[in-house]
Order: C-alpha cells, then sequence, then structure tokens
DNA sequence: GCGACAG
DNA sequence: ATCTTGTCGC
C-alpha cells in the first residue's frame, strides 16, 4: 500500500512544474490516446498515436501487466502511471504529440491529476479528459461552464451532443486551456470520446476480455 | 462532523 | 474501472 502523505508531497512538489500554456507549435503533428482495461488485477494500457487533425492511425502500443496499486479518488496516477510511461518512455520530450489521458489534469485538488503527472515527469504535452467532475469551482461564462480552482480556469465542461454526458476537458502539462478545448473539439467524431481515447478504450478491452483467465 | 470522490 | 442480461430508445 502506498503512503498517502508522501504521495500528495510528491504531487504538491511536481505540481509546481506544470506548464500552463503552449510548449509546442499548433498544430500539433500528431495526436495520442491513453487508456487502461482492467480484469482482476490485470491490466492492458494502450497508447494511439493519430496524426492531427486527420485522425488517421500511425501507431498502436499495448502494455500488459499486473495492477499493483488500488484505486484511491485523487491518487489515480499511482496506479496507472507506470503503465503510461512504459507506454510513453520513447517519446520523452517531444513536441509534436499531444496526449489525450483518460482523467483530469489540473483539475484536482492538488491540482495535478493524471495527465498533469504524466506531461511533468515525461516533459510531453498532455491534455486531461475525463466523464465526471473531480475538483474546483463550476462557473459559468457565456453559457460555458469552466472549472476554477484558485481562481484560475484549469478545465471547461463540454456538451458534444446532447444524447452524450458531459466531458471535462482539463489542462495536463504544457498545453493551454483554450488550445486543449480546441484539440479535443477536433478529435471528437460520433462517439462519446475523443476518438484517439476511444479507440484505446476499444482496443484495451477487446484485449483484456478475450486474455486466458490464469 | 458531513459530503465529495477521475479510473 | 469491473461484475453482469436482457432490454428500451435514438
Amino acid at each position: 500500500m502506498i503512503d498517502l502523505n508522501r504521495a500528495k508531497h510528491v504531487q504538491e512538489l511536481l505540481a509546481r512544474m506544470v506548464v500552463l500554456n503552449d510548449i509546442f507549435t499548433y498544430p500539433p503533428k500528431f495526436i495520442g490516446g491513453l487508456d487502461i482495461s482492467y480484469r482482476r488485477s490485470l491490466a492492458c494500457a494502450v497508447c494511439i498515436i493519430m496524426e492531427y487533425p486527420s485522425l488517421k492511425l500511425v501507431r498502436k502500443k499495448v502494455y500488459i501487466d499486473e495492477v499493483r496499486v488500488p484505486y484511491i479518488p485523487t491518487f489515480l496516477a499511482f496506479r496507472e502511471l507506470p503503465f503510461y510511461i512504459t507506454l510513453c518512455y520513447e517519446f520523452k520530450k517531444r513536441r509534436d504529440i499531444v496526449f489525450l489521458v483518460d482523467g483530469h489534469g489540473l483539475s484536482h485538488p492538488r491540482m495535478f491529476g493524471i495527465a498533469s503527472h504524466l506531461g511533468v515527469v515525461l516533459d510531453i504535452p498532455t491534455i486531461g479528459v475525463a466523464k465526471k467532475k473531480l475538483a474546483g469551482t463550476s462557473r459559468i461564462v457565456n453559457g460555458v461552464e469552466y472549472i476554477t480552482i484558485n481562481n484560475l480556469a484549469v478545465c471547461m465542461k463540454l456538451q458534444h451532443n446532447k444524447l452524450h454526458k458531459p466531458l471535462y476537458v482539463s489542462i495536463g502539462h504544457g498545453v493551454s486551456l483554450k488550445t486543449a478545448v480546441e484539440i479535443v473539439k477536433n478529435t471528437l467524431k460520433s462517439g462519446h470520446l475523443p476518438e484517439p481515447i476511444r479507440i484505446a478504450d476499444k482496443i484495451s478491452r477487446d484485449i483484456i476480455k478475450r486474455r486466458r483467465i490464469t
């Protein structure tokens, strides 16, 4: 079991290294998507890379391993980050790929959700894409709902279709909220999730489903 | 003390 | 997130 006080300290320390503006030139050449599916104690993580904005699939990476850490709200990164780092280490310091991470970025109690954590550790641009709110104050400006923390707009609630549930797009690392929303909007097709994450999710659950039970 | 709580 | 069947609706 992890030491939550130490984990908190790690988050608070690394949160100071988050960059709130674009560290790349828009538009990026590629857009990445990360997601994980589970079965018992086994986890299957998938990284998808697509051209932007054509969304043509150019890479697909899979990593399967035993999960070692339980899920504890606000500490998701300590459970899933090892998988994402394994998949994305080869992209360390690259500025032509922006990664969409399944979870929050700065819209986190200590302003350091998994998207920010991955971005800071590998020094790559990241955006948080979550299905539920986690932290912050809702403020509606011109009919748009923002999530603010310490009076800073860190997240925007996106209502794609009336049919689908809303998405919470947040700053991860090295991407402004404005650019993050622009990118996510350009990756939304018919589905609920942005294409890179939707495909990563589809592949990971398909793999974990047909995996032989040990 | 109470409620909230990504995946 | 996962477990878990059929079923109602765009």
